[in-house]
DNA sequence: AAGACTTTGTGAAGGATGTCACAAGGTACC
DNA sequence: GGTACCTTGTGACATCCTTCACAAAGTCTT
């Protein structure tokens, strides 16, 4: 809406965008002080900016990607875009082959130059995209390279500590949510089951 | 745990491992009917029969990939591995110079051969990894050629029908997550900020 | 300036969800 | 068989969250 240049906007259009009762909206909104006008609305500019704040948006922050294969390259490119607050600044991987290539604005660097990496370009997040065999092991050297939070795609349990959480992301259970909400009537063929 | 050759665990040790009271998961489970022995606890296997039955998982979902850019190519490679219930028989994309190339056991294919896939492949499901622009209209030509659901990676905000569900994820909100549990005392430096 | 109209902020009510605590049912060991 | 010990299933209670409904505060028109 900003970057469309509306000025204002009402909890009633904000419901229906976000699918909310407005009555949410404004209850949610108003936890954050009289962000709006009575009889007007909310002001664009200034919930963007009051939100941004309180998300702490406000700020940047720089990435480096452990595990430079598919899903790292990937990410790599679309965080490298600099979403928002967001840079991949860096990303590392322990396969030789893997060393120089270029992606989303950086080259790929040994696994071991990690903790100097972070030191050097004040890297603030580390992104796990490694086997899930490795993701413990990962977490552990990014901590102790010193980032301050890890977010992490190996499906797999990893221990945290409290000066560097972390927020895992598994893409299976969307999957299992998608087939969860259609519709009940005729289920699909069943050639392909698998018990892994 | 299954996988362990573990036969039963207690609402006491779920809870541990689930992060939740163990109240709540007997309570969550009960609804499945009685499941548990008293006294003894539940009979792992017979969980995970009946939580896979529940949740729809004990049938094959057949998939189709819709942008063989790098996020499509690496989601192939991903779920390509047969995980559970999925597979992904083919992936699709309007650029001729990624025809022909191998994911995941299969090979790209144009764009317009896929309302005939999804006929002959007895497809299910979509996989949305397009430009945000090109969003909808996949959507939509996904839902024309007969898919019952839809998988979204686009930051776009997609019109469905409620013959094909669609669930959007938007990795972006996870990296806001994950900054806004950071311990709050030194925040990191502001040299990269940008609004889009 | 007054009246008609909007839209916010918010107590109060209602609904949903989570926790407690214990009887019911089961095992294990003597 | 009897006793000690577990662990489930579940009402009763507590807590949290959402919706309702309206006064307060603003705009707009005349
Ligand atoms: N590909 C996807 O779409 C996708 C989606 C969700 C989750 N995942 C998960 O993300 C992880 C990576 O997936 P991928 O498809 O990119 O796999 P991949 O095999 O293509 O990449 C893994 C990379 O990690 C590197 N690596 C191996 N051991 C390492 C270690 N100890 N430290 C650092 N790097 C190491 C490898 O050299 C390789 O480059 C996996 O755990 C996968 O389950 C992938
Ligand atoms: N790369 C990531 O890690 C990542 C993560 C989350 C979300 N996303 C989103 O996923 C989408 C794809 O990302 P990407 O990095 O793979 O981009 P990409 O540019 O590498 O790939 C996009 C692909 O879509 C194809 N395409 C373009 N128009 C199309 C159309 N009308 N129909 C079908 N295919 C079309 C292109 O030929 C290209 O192969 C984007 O919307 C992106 O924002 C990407």
């Amino acid at each position: 809406m900003a970057s469309q240049g509306t000025e204002r906007v009402s909890s009633q259009q904000l419901s229906e965008r976000l699918d909310l009762s407005a009555a949410q909206i404004r209850k949610d909104l108003a936890q954050l002080g009289e962000l709006g006008i009575r009889g007007v609305g909310y002001d664009i500019a200034g919930l963007v900016e009051r939100l941004t704040k309180v998300l702490r948006l406000d700020q940047g922050y720089r990435m480096v990607v452990v595990g430079m294969g598919n899903l790292g390259r990937a990410l790599s490119a679309y965080f490298g875009f600099n979403h928002g607050a967001f840079v991949v600044v860096a990303g590392v991987d322990p396969d030789p082959e893997k060393f120089g290539l270029d992606v989303g604005g950086f080259t790929v660097r040994p696994l071991e130059d990690l903790a100097q990496i972070v030191r050097d370009e004040g890297v603030d997040l580390g992104v796990l995209a490694v086997p899930a065999s490795a993701a413990q092991e990962s977490y552990d050297r990014l901590v102790a390279a010193g980032v301050r939070g890890v977010l992490n795609f190996a499906p797999a349990q990893v221990q945290a500590v409290p000066q560097a959480p972390l927020k895992s992301v598994d893409l299976r259970i969307y999957l299992e949510e998608l087939v969860f909400s259609l519709p009940e009537d005729a289920e699909p063929d069943s050639s392909s089951i698998s018990t892994e």
